[in-house]
RNA sequence: GGUCCGUUCGUCUAGGGGUUAGGACAGUAGAUUUUCAUUCUACCAACAGGGGUUCGAUUCCCCUACGGACUACCA
């Protein structure tokens, strides 16, 4: 191989949102660039008027962001080879679909999409293994190869709308090797005459993208598998145009499959299944309908980026050691494209939270206690810094998204409406009501956060003693009358930071309501 | 239909001509926690099938089956 500098690039179409499929694709771009000191390109492939989606470039440029993958050339950024939308490169096409028809590798077709449709048609009635638009079937077709020169010249010059296809030889085997599979192999025979040029003169992806990696000297093209069976047009592509020493490297990664039965991961399964399959929230209409659509974006659903992204490296490529958990830093260390395996991967669910607890529960009670402040915030209660923190570090180890803590923490904030029905049946009588009237009292009576656990525990001790009874008779009545709930943190742990006042008032409340 | 790609526990995977086929997630059981969660321990569980090659194949080759992608003036 060569050793020429590293260029990769990750080259979405702005149609929707950016599924974890691309995701996947632009983070091992990024890692391998970053691993051999490369540069990694964005750009936009937009050559598809119709299906131009407003928001989507915003949209991939925040998800990247979020996930923590850098770009070194983009549209936004710029960068030696702007412009990075195909469609603001427009011009630079024309020229090589012309340099090819002059080599005699292209020719422009005039069929109309009806004659096309019915040459189709024909070939399928004929029971023809592959129908299509090839070095057998042009010869029936109106194009450059059969009309007459100055037929043709007469339709280019009224501006008859035309397309310009590449001439694919008839019989040659076409090889390229693979980083993740091999040696490719395909005959001619398989590929058809590809439209290079569309009759509103924007290239296709086939000649806009070979133009633009090789003007960009792009060194690997790293892709889903979704791209292998065109990858031979490709080489030829970059044969005719001359450019074939140059031709990058290709690694064709697996695809991401649903989690349940089988095909490609999709934008619908998010629904279907009850995930998301987009990083971020999208906000879309409905192509049918028309209505406006929301799908669920894991940044929403409280899935840190360090999760997703260490999950995603996983879904396809391993070190080959027993770690598991990865850093962007030591994913862009250990990887290599050579242990990408080359079967593909359903999605999982439950691996993705796994990675969600850990990542959260390494995170510090300092950088958790915000996603607390924030909740605490919208339903306007207020919470001191230090206080919040005490509450994440009691509550980490039992939650796996930050939205949690609010969920599992509320009772810190709100005295309990309703008792744990269960412990109230099973743990409260008369004696254990009594027990807690007596401990209320002996709280200290001020609000002050002074008490710690283990003072509160001696003296709930002592005075169920002083009643004649044990602490675990009493201890899960007192969790519920303090808190509601049946289960939680450390009980004292949890009476600390309520507070004594809050406690005895509680309990005192619970004692009149429960008898 | 055609072309191409793929196939190790339920899932992600390691491994590789002779192994008790390893790990992680999930699941189950137990220990700890007077709760729940955490943590710890154990268990469950796989080489798609058939032919070769070989002393020996899950590993190499072929076939079959199954799965997938592609088969547009979409990317």
């Amino acid at each position: 191989m060569s050793n020429r500098p590293v260029r990769v690039r990750f080259a979405p179409s702005p149609t929707g949102p950016l599924h974890i499929g691309g995701v996947r694709t632009a983070l091992y771009n990024y890692l391998l660039a970053r691993k051999l000191g490369g540069t990694m390109i964005l750009r936009i492939e937009d050559t598809d008027q119709n299906r131009f989606v407003p928001g989507a470039e915003d949209y991939i440029r925040e998800s990247l962001e979020w996930v923590g993958i850098e770009l070194d050339e983009s549209p936004w950024k710029g960068g030696p080879h702007a412009p990075y939308r195909q469609s603001e490169r427009k011009p630079m096409y024309r020229e090589y679909a012309d340099q090819l028809i002059r080599d005699g590798y292209a020719y422009y077709a005039f069929d109309t999409p009806e004659e096309l449709d019915a040459m189709r048609e024909r070939l399928q009635a004929a029971k023809v293994p592959n129908p299509q638009y090839n070095s057998i079937t042009r010869a029936q077709m109106r194009n450059s190869l059969t009309l007459p020169e100055d037929e043709v010249k007469q339709l280019l010059d009224s501006g008859a709308p035309y397309v310009i296809r590449l001439k694919v030889p008839r019989k040659e085997e076409v090889r390229f090797q693979d980083m993740i599979r091999g040696w490719v192999v395909v005959h001619s025979s398989a590929i058809d005459d590809k439209v290079l040029m569309k009759s509103d003169g924007m290239p296709t992806y086939h000649l806009a993208n070979i133009v633009d990696d090789h003007l960009m000297d792009i060194s690997h093209v790293i892709r889903g598998e979704e791209w292998l069976p065109s990858a031979p047009l490709h080489v030829l592509l970059y044969r005719y145009l001359g450019w074939e020493k140059t031709m990058p490297q290709f690694a064709h990664l697996p695809l991401l499959l649903k989690p349940d039965g089988t095909g490609k991961l999709s934008k619908r399964d998010g629904d279907r299944l009850g995930f998301p399959v987009f990083a971020l929230e999208w906000h879309g209409t409905d192509a049918e309908t028309g209505e406006p659509t929301v799908s669920r974006g894991y940044r929403e659903e409280g899935y840190l980026p360090e999760a997703l992204v260490n999950f995603l490296a996983f879904l396809g490529w391993n070190p080959g050691t027993a770690q598991e958990i990865f850093s962007m830093q030591e994913l862009i260390e250990a990887f290599s494209i050579e242990r990408v395996s080359k079967s593909p991967a359903k999605f999982d669910q439950n691996k993705v939270k796994w990675f969600n607890e850990h990542y959260l529960r390494a995170k510090s009670d300092a950088g958790l206690a915000p996603y607390l402040l924030g909740a605490l915030a919208e339903h306007g209660l207020a919470c001191d810094q230090a206080k919040a923190e005490q509450i994440v570090a009691v509550m980490k180890e039992r939650v796996s998204f930050p939205q949690d803590f609010w969920q599992e923490a509320r009772y810190f904030f709100e005295a309990p409406t309703s008792y744990d029905e269960q412990v109230v049946a099973k743990k409260w009588n008369p004696q254990v009501s009594a027990a807690l009237a007596a401990y209320a009292d002996a709280l200290p009576d001020n609000s002050e956060p002074s008490a710690n656990a283990e003072v509160l525990k001696a003296l709930f001790t002592q005075t169920v003693e002083a009643q004649g009874m044990k602490p675990g008779q009493v201890l899960q009545a007192l969790r519920v009358a303090a808190t509601g709930a049946a289960a939680g943190p450390d009980l004292f742990e949890t009476l600390a930071i309520l507070g004594t006042g809050e406690v005895a008032r509680r309990l005192r409340t619970a004692v009149e309501r429960l008898g």
